[in-house]
DNA sequence: TTTCTGGCGATTGCATGCAATTTGCGCGAA
DNA sequence: TTCGCGCAAATTGCATGCAATCGCCAGAAA
């Protein structure tokens, strides 16, 4: 009988799973990640399936129901979807399952105007402090965006395409900048699964990349600052027009 | 035999005292806040204390304590102590009691930078978009903390101050921008009860924010966000001169 | 036919129990 | 005296029970 695993299960799995006494040199060169708390793998988890769009907008959270499908009790979901709602992945609803934050027209152009402005901030610190070593990095980035856009592979074209994003906000050197962006993009990105004809933009899109990568090189604050939040209002335009054509402003899945 | 509430008596009063049935017109215009969760409210209180200095820097934050304290149990509380993590004024340690975020002087140094970039970025948007209503909102403000100022009230000052930074950042209407900016504000208000000094400045503080008001008087964006970048950016200098005199980076109450 | 009302099922919100982990401390050995 | 080891108390992390609440639907009244 296939079932699925209940979280006495995963409990008793869990405790009978880690007889580590020692831990040897092995596990201490391993990925410090692993000795997360459940709860963050739940928020983990959650917020991949929402960002993916596997989890629709406007989709309602039943606790029961992901704390089946993660082999996990309530309470580290509980925890997760609070975590997540601060994110603004989540819409909470008093006393009412919570849902995955609908896409509405409105808040879409604020979350990209936010993001617009946030990367300009970050890039004209990034001009400023950006090392050698930084550059390095966007550039193998922007190359391999490059090959992923003539090999047409959208997926691995948009995970490139982030982390040169990332890579620019990290140079500044500014954690709490860093956090706040973290948070925005993930939202951004929720959006972009369910807009269509982003691809059409690749050519233009990787332009722009390289005249931004060109005034962090030349440490040009706020040619880079411009450059880079006329880029992301750019993506927003595209974004918003082609979920403008949707009737419902909260819609699902494509 | 006076002793603190339990969570088992609190829950007790919680379900007695809450007969309501019917709602008239006199409760629908009340404040909506009151159907807050336990957790919220927790998490509200202990935010008040955090920012407010009663719970120092550095103070280990023990479930039970404040499960006592609070009249609650455990579960709202670590909830709501979550949240905060996520808001940077608590640090979360793997298996052992959070604390309030000690005071860095790298990490005050990014935050009110952050802050300030931010703060530009509401004003640029703020100045394009401001309701004669606001800037009325602005005036009366304006005209409350040379009052405040003129009679030394620190408190009153503080919070006058802090409601102008929030009106121009709300007069952008972009909520993700002001969600982001509640978070990094309520860390800087912080670190400012333990910085001195302060008052030193606030003649040159009120100058700058009456020519912040009349950039965004004359809907000059531009100038608005600079000026406003740079305000925050002093305020920043004189409180990392202040904290600089500490011998501990991670110190206690004043 | 439409609207209001009362009860029921589903679901959250909170309290609490239990096990694992950590830390602090005492005791013994070098 | 100091260092290391191990034990015990403290504390978190997770699971689960229970009650309150909400939405839904059936049924009655208009």
């Amino acid at each position: 009988m296939q079932r699925p695993p209940t979280p006495t299960d995963a409990a008793a799995a869990r405790r009978r799973g880690r007889p580590r006494k020692r831990l040897d040199a092995a596990i201490m060169a391993g990925p410090r990640v692993v000795r997360a708390n459940l709860h963050e793998q739940a928020a983990e988890r959650l917020r991949d399936l929402i960002v993916r769009g596997d989890l629709a907008p406007g989709a309602s959270l039943v606790e029961v129901e992901l704390s089946g499908m993660l082999g996990i009790s309530r309470t580290p979901i509980r925890e997760a979807i609070k975590l997540l709602a601060q994110q603004g992945l989540v819409e909470l609803r008093a006393n009412r399952s919570p849902c995955v934050r609908p896409l509405r027209a409105a808040e879409i152009r604020e979350l990209f105007e936010a993001l617009a402005g946030i990367e300009r901030i970050a890039a004209e610190l990034a001009a400023q402090r950006i090392t050698a070593a930084d550059l390095g990095r966007l550039r193998a980035l922007q190359a391999e965006i490059v090959r992923e856009h003539e090999a047409g592979r959208r997926d691995s074209y948009a995970a490139a395409n982030r982390t040169i994003h990332r890579t620019i906000v990290l140079a500044a050197r500014n954690a709490p900048l860093a956090e706040v962006h973290a948070a925005l993009l993930s939202r951004a990105d929720q959006v972009r699964v369910f807009a269509l004809g982003l691809e059409d933009r690749w050519e233009q899109s990787i332009r722009e990349h390289q005249a931004i990568l060109d005034a962090l090189d030349a440490r040009d604050p706020v040619q880079a600052g411009r450059l880079l939040q006329e880029h992301v209002g750019q993506t927003a335009a595209v974004v918003a027009a082609s979920l403008a054509g949707r009737t419902d402003p909260a819609s699902s899945a494509a």
